[in-house]
RNA sequence: GCCCCUCUAGCUCAACUGGCAGAGCAACGGACUCUUAAUCCGCAGGUUCUGGGUUCGAAUCCCAGGGGGGGUACCA
């Protein structure tokens, strides 16, 4: 126990229980309060400063008659942590304050404050040193804030609707679950590769196999590829499976969920991002992969388009065509270079090629097609989903077809995993699987342009040692 | 990977066409009992990202390297 009251309300708490004191007033009520000193007015022998803990900020009020060591609170620097006691009042000019009657400090900032008018304005520095940017930048506490009432609040919904979170190994011997180039590490005691997970899905699916038949995950995922204002090499993917529904469900369950996160965060589910309008007023429209592609690009192609007028489609628009792709990869490739700039939804983007989705269920009245969709929001591809492939049979093809692209040089195919047939022998029943970028959706709900506002740590390279002092 | 931009005091930024590297805030010393980015006086603070080059002279121009940002490719 220190010789100060132990009592401590946050400065929240603190103007909601008594912000309408009146102006020039004390009350005779005490408060504690804890936390960094931002702002300091010395004025001879009467000081303000202004305190800030997580939830907020109030005045400190400190007379000479009052403030035990008063030299000394004068002397605190912007960034000193302290703890103070005192009667609560408000001042002349109508602040509510803590008059302080007690102060203790907590611990120095050592590293001068940075400017405190316009805070840090060099991202490099926020980025590497988010405790300071973390300390100063109002929007940046915002934001991860939100981010963590998001997951809380997509937790409870998902609990709500009978789904268990587990957790399943962040080390795959085989990679897999997404079209994409894993970070490869090694086990010394087993002396064996491993590979972090690029998704978490088999894994999952395993476990309706074995019966959880509303399972989901909010996993951290590794891809080793670029870095962009939307890319992070790991990031947090939220995956879902729920035996007995389709995409079709899934879609409405995707709905349900976001138009909930933004109502609860946002108040409403007429957005704005980056300045323009996202009305995600359900339902959100449907429309086909291939009804897509042939308004944007104006092309009248299809699966049996000739391959041969598939390329020169492609040639035409400056993609690199591989011999060995089939038309459902040039379909692809035709859309992500004509049509998804375009989009920026909300929009569902219904039945993908089978060619480019291998765990996939084919598409009940389209051949060749496969019951996919990813949802488009601001522009961005937020989810991914799909009705899960359950035939262990028509898995295998699947697998030894991204084998065959393995081999031929295709660093994101995935790779045969004789387990998962396994387990889909044992039986996976028909199931609806979703992942949604929870990144991505920080990003949309908080309007924020960049991946790194909503990763703590976002990865950089290395500091050069001598800018580190 | 590639292209463009950027890097000056702890922080935010100046410095004309190549001509003595500056201001505000922070820090430090002082004045001030109702301030709100308090104000006022004083003092101190620099490998101008690094290394080369051109020049009588480089923060400024050129070359190489490093960090960061944006775009682009792969991808969520």
């Amino acid at each position: 126990m220190s010789v100060l009251d132990r009592f401590e309300i946050t400065t929240a708490e603190c103007h909601q229980r008594y912000g309408d004191i009146e102006v020039g007033t004390e009350i005779g009520q005490t408060a504690a309060v804890a936390g960094r000193i931002m702002l300091r007015r010395v004025q001879g022998k009467l000081t303000f400063a202004t305190l800030q803990d997580a939830t907020g900020r109030i005045q400190l009020f400190a007379p000479t008659k009052t403030t035990p060591d008063y030299d000394d609170f004068c002397g605190l620097s912007l960034g000193d942590w302290v703890r103070v006691s005192g009667e609560v009042m408000k001042t002349r000019k109508g602040e509510l304050s803590i008059k302080v009657a007690q102060w203790e400090l907590l611990a120095s900032a050592r590293r001068s404050f940075p400017d405190k008018w316009h805070g840090l304005a060099d991202p490099d520095t926020r980025f590497r040193q988010r405790y300071v940017d973390l300390w100063v930048t109002e929007q940046a506490r915002q934001t991860f804030q939100m981010r963590s009432k998001m997951m809380s609040l997509t937790r409870r919904w998902l609990e709500e609707r009978r789904f268990i979170e587990v957790e399943t190994p962040v080390f795959h011997p085989v990679p897999g679950g997404a079209l994409a180039r894993p970070f490869v590490t090694h086990h010394n005691a087993l002396d064996m590769t491993l590979f972090l997970r690029v998704a978490p899905e088999l894994y999952l699916k395993r476990l309706v196999v074995g019966g959880i038949e509303r399972v989901y995950e909010i996993a951290r995922v590794f891809r080793n590829e670029g870095i962009s204002t939307r890319h992070n090499p790991e990031f947090t993917i939220l995956e879902l499976y729920w035996a007995y529904a389709d995409y079709r469900a899934i879609m409405e369950l995707l709905e349900e969920l976001v138009v909930h996160l933004a109502v609860e965060l946002r108040g409403t589910t007429k957005l704005s991002y980056g300045g323009r309008e996202l009305d995600l007023t359900p339902p959100w429209p449907r429309v086909r992969f291939i009804d897509l592609l042939t308004t944007h690009s104006g092309l009248d192609v299809n699966l049996n388009t000739p391959l041969e007028d598939l390329r020169s489609h492609c040639v035409d628009r400056e993609i690199l065509v591989e011999d060995r792709w089939g038309p459902g990869k040039l379909l692809l490739e035709l859309y992500e270079k004509t049509t998804e700039p375009e989009l920026w939804g909300p929009v569902f983007v219904c039945d993908y090629p089978k060619e480019v989705s291998p765990l996939a269920q084919e598409h009940r009245d389209h051949p060749g097609w496969v019951e996919r969709f990813e949802a488009i929001l601001a522009g961005r591809e937020l989810a991914n989903a799909f009705s899960e492939l359950t035939d262990p049979d028509e898995q295998r093809i699947r697998f030894e077809d991204q084998a065959a692209e393995l081999a031929a040089g295709d660093a994101e195919a995935m790779a045969l995993d004789h387990d998962y047939l396994r387990a889909l022998e044992v039986g996976l029943p028909p199931t609806g699987g979703l992942g949604i970028g929870m990144d991505r959706l920080v990003m949309l709900l908080a309007d924020v342009p960049s991946i790194r506002d909503v990763i703590l740590f976002p990865t950089l390279r290395p500091e050069c040692p001598q800018s580190s002092e």
